[in-house]
DNA sequence: TTAAACTTTCAATAATTATTGAAAGTTTAA
DNA sequence: TTAAACTTTCAATAATTATTGAAAGTTTAA
């Protein structure tokens, strides 16, 4: 198998995963194919390799650098910019969550906290149960934070793997 | 504020949550409508409430059926059926988490168990570090699999969950 | 059986979201 | 300065995805 051929099928998978995820399905291509490539390519790169259009890549590349999954590259002597993607996978992994806790947690706090303040008038039992949903969304929302926070630590603390491990 | 207008606020915002994540809207609102609700509401409470059709409601009923979101449930003396939502949070995100990595994780996995063993033909440099790349998705995919280890932990592990927050 | 009550399907259509590419804008070298 | 190289923007359009609702299918009670 040609590794450019490992590449691209690489992206066509990837794309697909992240429209998935809700992901715009080229933004995730050209990811992987940074990911995929060692050295840095151009905006004319990608839109030859992947047949996107320049306005496509160009905004998409920026996005991915907004979510620091892509690093700009100078290559001296050249006027273009080049650009590779966060190689170490478990920090992608790091951003991607981050960037969509706050993109779409916030909402939901935010909502919450509205919700928590709010005097309902209704009837007594569905008061009791919708407050009930509230309290509890509230508390997962709490264990998705603590949950991020093992996740850090997985990263890179051995020990700690190894604990989590035994413990299965 | 009226319970019936909280309830909408809600579902409003639940679907816009869901839509960011490859939800549909419709299933996602429908979905916070039934969890709201302590009564069981039949396809026609939904439609009304939702203002959608009844196609549209009886569908994405089925699908958050299957996605183990929502029970059916029989009222004595009607024809018929009505629907709750399971109102254990953890349990949800849990049926969540499992359905999206049957949907999504295994198509990765397929694609890096095939990657792994193609004798790639390129340049040494970018077949080795595409390699690399292959290998640490591989490891995070399996980090993944242990964290929602820990999330099962979590959800009923007192102690467990003492012992996080001792560590942060 | 039958017919009313209810559920499901699916082709047509609407709504949303992604993409294009030309034009405008910016930067750099000379 | 200027003009070539390069980047960004954005209105038009294409592609995708969700929704509708009528028709077909199924179940139940009598």
């Amino acid at each position: 198998m040609k590794l450019s051929d490992a590449k691209m099928e690489f992206a066509q998978t990837w794309g697909t995963i992240g429209s998935a995820w809700g992901i715009p399905r080229s933004m995730a291509q050209i990811h992987a194919l940074l990911l995929a490539n060692k050295e840095a390519l151009s905006t004319e790169d990608v839109m030859e390799t992947l047949q996107l259009s320049r306005g496509n890549v160009n905004s998409n590349i920026r996005e991915l650098i907004n979510w620091k999954l892509v690093n700009k590259v100078h290559k001296i002597g050249e006027r273009r910019e080049f650009f590779t993607a966060q190689t170490d996978i478990m920090g992608m992994a790091q951003n991607i969550v981050q960037e969509r806790k706050k993109r779409e947690l916030e909402p939901v706090l935010a909502l919450l906290e509205e919700l928590k303040k709010a005097n309902l008038k209704g009837e007594k039992d569905e008061v009791e149960h919708f407050k009930k949903l509230v309290k509890d969304l509230d508390e997962f929302i709490l264990q998705l934070d603590q949950l991020s926070e093992i996740w850090l630590r997985l990263k890179d603390n051995f020990f700690f793997k190894k604990l989590i491990k035994s413990m299965s």
